[in-house]
DNA sequence: AATGCAAATGAGAACGATTATCATTCACCT
DNA sequence: AGGTGAATGATAATCGTTCTCATTTGCATT
């Protein structure tokens, strides 16, 4: 199984505690790949593992920074993170079951640096959501 | 001049009120293209036409939704809306400065319909921002 | 294994942006 | 001009998130 080692605490400079490796592992264990604060609050308290919500909170932001995990900013004002497996994506997001589906597009991403180079900017970062209707049967069509 | 016309209120199905005037003379006034509520608020007190904060909310979001205005969720949490001129274009955003520049590109726009259709989506919206430094002499590089 | 200490945690207060409540005021029709 | 339902403004409430600070914990050292 995956258990969440200690070493990938430490070697992003951070010590390993328990509420830190509960939602490390979490998001390890793969159940959702896009959860906000207060998901994360909800699962480890609905298995017991309780931690404080300042806590998440805390350690969510540690980890992005840290680079294992990557913070979204969707529609709805609320934060959301996934694990950061290293590949950059973009996402497209279903209206009405808030259904997350990945996807990556070469043309899209060479475009954006030759726009901002054009306008004299040095890319940081970008942040790309397409909000659509999801029309396959999966999708339950209900938030 | 530009004066907000009060036919431009009724069109849309608003009743053209004194609030609601001054705010869209004030983004028709070309003065500041992005603002957020907070913008909107204090640029009218600054010139004597008071209106409430709450009011400024209030008529935001109408005018978002009479399409007046379009809003965008920066990263930073507060929306900021602009006049709807017709043309879509998406942004840059100088992380230094706030500075925002638009930008069109017929490559991205179409690369965009095209993963979003093969991944079974009906695609309602998009929402693209560029991260970066404005590297440019006019950038105050301070927030 | 016991000790010490800085770093991490948790409970709750505080915060900033936004929305809801509700009594008062206003736009507009007759 | 007068009546009425919609719009406004002051304020309370809400929501996501961050801060404060007393207590606990990880872990290196005895």
């Amino acid at each position: 199984m995956d258990k969440s080692q200690p070493e990938n605490l430490k070697n992003v400079g951070l010590k390993s505690t328990l509420p830190r490796l509960k939602i490390l592992g979490l998001f390890e264990s793969g159940q959702e790949r896009h959860m906000s604060a207060e998901d994360v609050y909800k699962q480890l308290l609905s298995t017991g593992d309780d931690v404080g919500l300042a806590t998440v909170y805390r350690v969510l932001t540690q980890f992005q920074q840290a680079g294992l995990l990557v913070r979204h900013n969707f529609e709805g004002g609320k934060s959301v993170f996934e694990l950061n497996q290293g590949k950059h994506h973009d996402h497209i997001v279903c209206l009405q079951c808030g259904h997350v589906e990945e996807f990556y597009d070469s043309a899209i991403e060479s475009r954006q640096k030759k726009v901002a180079a054009e306008l004299g900017f040095e890319v940081h970062d970008h942040s790309l959501q397409i909000y659509a209707d999801c029309t396959k049967a999966k999708c339950p069509n209900k938030r």
